[in-house]
DNA sequence: AATTTTCATTTGTCAGACATTTAAAAGTCT
DNA sequence: AGACTTTTAAATGTCTGACAAATGAAAATT
């Protein structure tokens, strides 16, 4: 492990590079303890502040957890599902929030993923995910329901469409995806006629996702895509004519 | 901006968290200028160190940029699909990696989202988009071909299918995917045989891109899906045969 | 007016100190 | 001998103070 002297990036940033590289390439295995922090300075020979801010940089992605104590010390961490996921809603989050990424363009993106889904959630469902599904539908037909409250189930539905694939990639790749379109989707105002409608469409999908009819499921997720983005462009729509006047 | 007293957590965790927060919400906006570490030292009741560690963390993942001089300091960063997109690959190889995940539940989910992608890409695909492919196609036919270069051909091949969506949201996670797959991917032998029923296939899409068939471009991918399973599923076997004898 | 110099501010790095945590090792008691 | 307590060494966490290096603004000079 050697940090560039011709680099011109910072040492602590050269150095955390130089250890992610060899966790990524192998040369560190999980729960493998590296050199105490002291031990890391004199071997990229400098300073301990230094080599802690490079060891803080690793921690902030998950690659490392550091324990105090005689035994403690730096060790390769073995990222789990969820940590990846956390942190994957995070980047997504600001990326859609700070790019002025257009509501149509993130919408069908999502549910373009949630799509592909489709064939591995009618093939692996099971009685708990309909339950689920059910459930929440229920939730959102009960009147006065808050509009937090309706889309934290609209999430908790749509998640477990996910999970019903058993595929913990997919999930994970894929609740990251929901998750990080709320922001977004939290500038539609959901009326009650609007939620009647997407309950129709949950529905449909719950019943296709029963019948293992991945099509069906397809149908309906593209008919809610398109339903979704209508509201979204009213949305945009009354504020520009707001905006005019 | 506060921290919690009765949190365990290291006081740069802390802080990191804060700041993070802030950005998430809004209370800081992009291009904003954070107090200097010297401020945020007096402002948190903690040491210059410990904000250093702080604003590290949140650099690793591009939340902020750090300039020197005068009138330098941390400044929010808008985080670019890039940065994102590095991110997303670091994370997710390592996942893979580390997480036992089987080539086949990969393959499946790295399959199913690009098969996502077919019907915006039938849509919107130009020119360049099917050059590409067809340059990436012709590539792969020459003979004596390296494995690593047949397997950056691929990527390109399939990176230029998923750009022709365009929709930077889809190209960002499903690059992202693909890329994190090619460790796993790699323990394929790519036999003359198996490469020549690939290429087959990937003209089969290229075709079909360009008569807008999204169908039939699902369905190939599908095909290619299976078909890369099988291989995966026959090396392993053959690993198994090997270690039992 | 253009150029150069000075200067204040800020991050980057270093050195050394002490606090805190932790598990092993040593000691003590029954 | 075995169970419990104390000690101890090693590691991270935090603080202080210092200096280096970069950088843009302001002042001085040509």
């Amino acid at each position: 492990m050697k940090i560039n002297p011709n680099d011109a990036a910072d040492l602590s940033a050269q150095i955390a590079k130089a250890i992610r590289d060899a966790i990524i390439n192998g040369q560190l295995i999980v729960d493998e303890r590296l050199p105490s922090e002291a031990e890391l300075a004199e071997q990229f020979d400098v300073s301990r502040s230094t080599v802690r801010e490079a060891l803080k940089r690793l921690a902030a992605q998950s690659l490392i957890r550091t324990q105090r104590g005689a035994f403690g010390g730096a060790f390769v961490n073995r990222i789990s599902f969820e940590e990846a996921h956390g942190q994957q809603i995070t980047t997504s989050t600001l990326l859609l929030s700070m790019n002025a990424v257009s509501f149509d363009v993130a919408c069908d993106a999502r549910f373009a993923m949630e799509r592909a889904c489709a064939p591995f959630a009618a093939e692996h469902r099971n009685a708990d995910h309909l339950a689920t599904m059910r459930a929440e539908i229920h939730r959102q037909s009960q009147p006065g329901l808050s509009d937090e409250s309706w889309c934290a189930s609209d999430v908790a539905f749509h998640r477990a469409l996910v999970d019903a694939a058993d595929n913990p990639v997919l999930s994970y790749q894929l609740a990251g995806a929901v998750e990080a379109m709320q922001p977004l989707m939290n500038i539609i105002t959901f009326t009650a006629r609007s939620r009647e409608r997407i309950i129709e469409l949950h529905t449909d999908i719950t019943d296709a996702l029963e019948a293992h009819d991945s099509a069906s499921i397809e149908k309906s997720l593209i008919n809610l895509s398109t339903y979704t983005k209508t509201l979204g462009d009213d949305v945009i729509a009354a504020k520009q004519k707001a905006s005019q006047t």
